[in-house]
DNA sequence: CAGTGGTCTAGACCACAGT
DNA sequence: CTGTGGTCTAGACCACTGG
């Protein structure tokens, strides 16, 4: 329960259209109406609507009001920052977590590139590999600061390492610079994922991930199967009247 | 030119930033001491530090002030609604269009999964073939409503769709549902691209356009070779209080 | 024309950081 | 404690849509 107006307006009227009181091509009630239904000014509810139009759940046309978009396409959010847990507990996939290595390590020259650590800095690497349906085909290395959360126990990197660091000690996971390319398949993965004679390439997603005072935290990268990849997104246009150039 | 306060204030600000006038670590100004030096309201201000935010140039805590986050990892915008020729523009990669089909045909079966769109409604049918640096790397499907465009002109598809739709026709472009897959080479991706001997797979981006008033307008499916394929994306967590079950 | 969303203000109170 | 950002208000004026 959150003591916010505007995110309890927001919640409310997103299940209002989840749920199809409100339909595809429809209108909400104006800003005004809905200030008067919720009894609170109107930035409020327009902040509301606000959240509803980033969700890609509405579209506001000045003059006419806002529309009510299809919400079918978005039951994935696969898009934000997910983890593997909480997509296969949300997608009812039966999955299994081998854990391959947890232990300190100093970065050397191969990592420093990918981490932007300076070469020594002690790092925590972790290697696992994600079952879905009985096989193999997710390959996660995590790389974290250890002076922000000391060892990890074995037993909550069979479950989720982002549920540990959020629930048990507390840490604001905040924001993260994400990377999607395809790259060649590595002896390590051959070894450790059940691949088909086809599979070359895998998809790899590679996250900076940081803290609300905005540390850096984690590195992780995400190898997977080119079957079992799948990414969904919302995006508006940028209508750039600005300059991108820099 | 833009005439908004909180448009101008957000362009300014980033041009500090991107400038490295204030560098990574450092904070804004608080957000009074930037209503005042703006003379404008402390709300008009936030509303340009929540653009900021979104474009993962800053990072706000409460208590504290605004953290500038490194903009280097920012340089390319891939994420949003961009089209290939934005892109090589702002890339300066040497790039041709090759243009295979600009015709009217009718939804069939097969059309009528990916578009949603009834079997026999009449689209523009457009197949353009990418050449990055001499090689043909990149195949585009596009399809579009023809009461919205009426018929498109070849010249114009050697140059950029969206520009000819923004620019001639003034259509308001708005906004997207994306997916991102890998699938199998077929013969028409061979015959028309350069792939290499181990290419078993390419990256397909499909999209769903659709314009301000949320009618739906366009479908494009564009086929990446995998090593010119790449995807940047700036998140944030959703702390989610709220429930992702519908 | 009346009604819609878009921008902006001046003020208020609260929750949180750092000292 | 002071200063920060987070929420919220009541009102104003503008730009746009539709009839």
């Amino acid at each position: 329960m959150t003591t916010n107006k505007y995110y309890d307006i927001y919640l409310q009227l997103k299940r209002k259209i989840m749920q199809g009181s409100y339909k595809e091509g429809d209108l909400l009630p104006s800003e005004n109406a809905l200030s008067k239904e919720y009894t609170v000014s109107r930035e409020t509810i327009r902040k509301s609507l606000d959240y509803l139009s980033q969700d890609g759940l509405i579209q506001k046309k000045q003059g006419l009001g806002s529309i009510v978009l299809n919400p079918t396409l978005f039951s994935f959010p696969i898009s934000g920052l997910t983890s593997f847990k909480e997509l296969s507990d949300t997608q009812g996939m039966q999955a299994e977590t081998i854990l391959l290595k947890n232990e300190r390590i100093k970065v050397d020259d191969v990592l420093h590139k990918k981490l932007n650590l300076p070469i020594g800095t002690e790092v925590i690497a972790i290697e696992r590999v994600r079952k879905i349906d009985d096989q193999r085909v997710i390959f996660d290395y995590d790389y974290v600061n250890p002076d922000i959360t000391g060892d990890i126990p074995d037993a909550r990197l069979e479950q989720s390492l982002y549920d540990y660091l959020e629930t048990e000690l507390k840490l604001p996971i905040s924001f993260a610079n994400k990377e999607i390319l395809v790259e060649s398949v590595s002896d390590k993965d051959r070894e450790h994922l059940d691949l088909r004679d086809e599979d070359n390439h895998l998809v790899v997603i590679s996250s900076h991930v940081y803290l609300e005072d905005a540390r850096y935290f984690q590195y992780s990268e995400s190898r997977h199967r080119v079957d079992r990849f799948r990414f969904v997104d919302f995006s508006r246009r940028q209508h750039s009247l600005e300059e991108h150039r820099f």
